[in-house]
DNA sequence: ATTGACTCTTTAGCCGACTATAGGGTTTAC
DNA sequence: GTAAACCCTATAGTCGGCTAAAGAGTCAAT
């Protein structure tokens, strides 16, 4: 079969383009996360262009915080009637504000830490020098 | 051991105290993240009430994306020379950077998303209710 | 026709952070 | 004094997301 003229990719060729390693696309296959398009008499997967575009948006979705299960869930609606992007969107959602949360409980974890090296700092400095008591306070107040 | 009257915890207390299973307390303490002060007679594992704050500390750092690797680094500074502050600080701001990254990239997302949505939304209602139609919208644009 | 690069399946291993189980000793309350 | 509730160690299993290896078939170029 030829893989440039009519634009079917091996394996092979689709692990270049997408940076994805061929293991990990057969373990992508095998949670139903792609499939070939043809699987001929060789029993060597082909690929339609198509999935390219598929294995891209998976890697967009992970980098995301988005778990294969979740895309699982999501690609698994084209089966059903709902719209897949309700549930992305819902995901989404929830993503964000976890991601939101995070930040701002990082935000204040950094400022209470600066504010305990300030601290720190004004200890004399043999004191300061003296790694247990940034340890010390940083455990005790940190929480 | 009294484990009341002197504040001192037996590791159920301490579990209980802490909301942390007594195995990822006896866990923590095989990674060297928690030592009992006691290791009396009976062989049971005695804490000082700081060792809860400790392993508050671990929970809170753990919930801003710290790994329990990052968390020994941290604690394996007070044996050295090296404030552990300046680590605890590069290590925040690591991790901050990357939530800074996450959140812009994914409030980017949920815009091309909605794009998408929007178009679907616009496309005939037997079309659009086909859900392999934002899906494949999804899968190709949003790369 | 052979070599080397590719492909296939199946199975096993790895990492982090736990959780569970087995088999046994200790403490505490009644 | 006995039974429940606690503690101990050591080992194994879980989950997600892969990666590696074994053993075998296929394809392309020379």
């Amino acid at each position: 079969m030829n893989t440039t003229a009519n634009q079917v990719f091996k394996i092979g060729d689709l692990a270049k383009r997408s940076q994805v390693s061929v293991g990990t696309l057969r373990y992508y296959e095998s949670l139903g996360l792609i499939v070939p398009i043809d699987r001929a008499a060789n029993n060597y997967r082909y690929y339609s262009p198509e999935t390219l575009q598929q294995v891209q948006f998976i890697k967009k979705a992970q980098s995301l915080n988005f778990s294969l299960a979740d895309i699982q869930n999501i690609l698994k609606l084209r089966s059903t009637g709902e719209s897949p992007c309700s549930l992305v969107d819902k995901l989404l959602n929830e993503k964000i504000e976890h991601l939101e949360q995070q930040i701002q409980s990082a935000i204040a974890f950094k400022e209470e830490l600066e504010t305990f090296r300030d601290r720190v700092s004004n200890i004399p400095p043999t004191a300061s020098s003296d790694p247990t008591i940034c340890q010390h306070i940083s455990a005790v107040s940190l929480t």
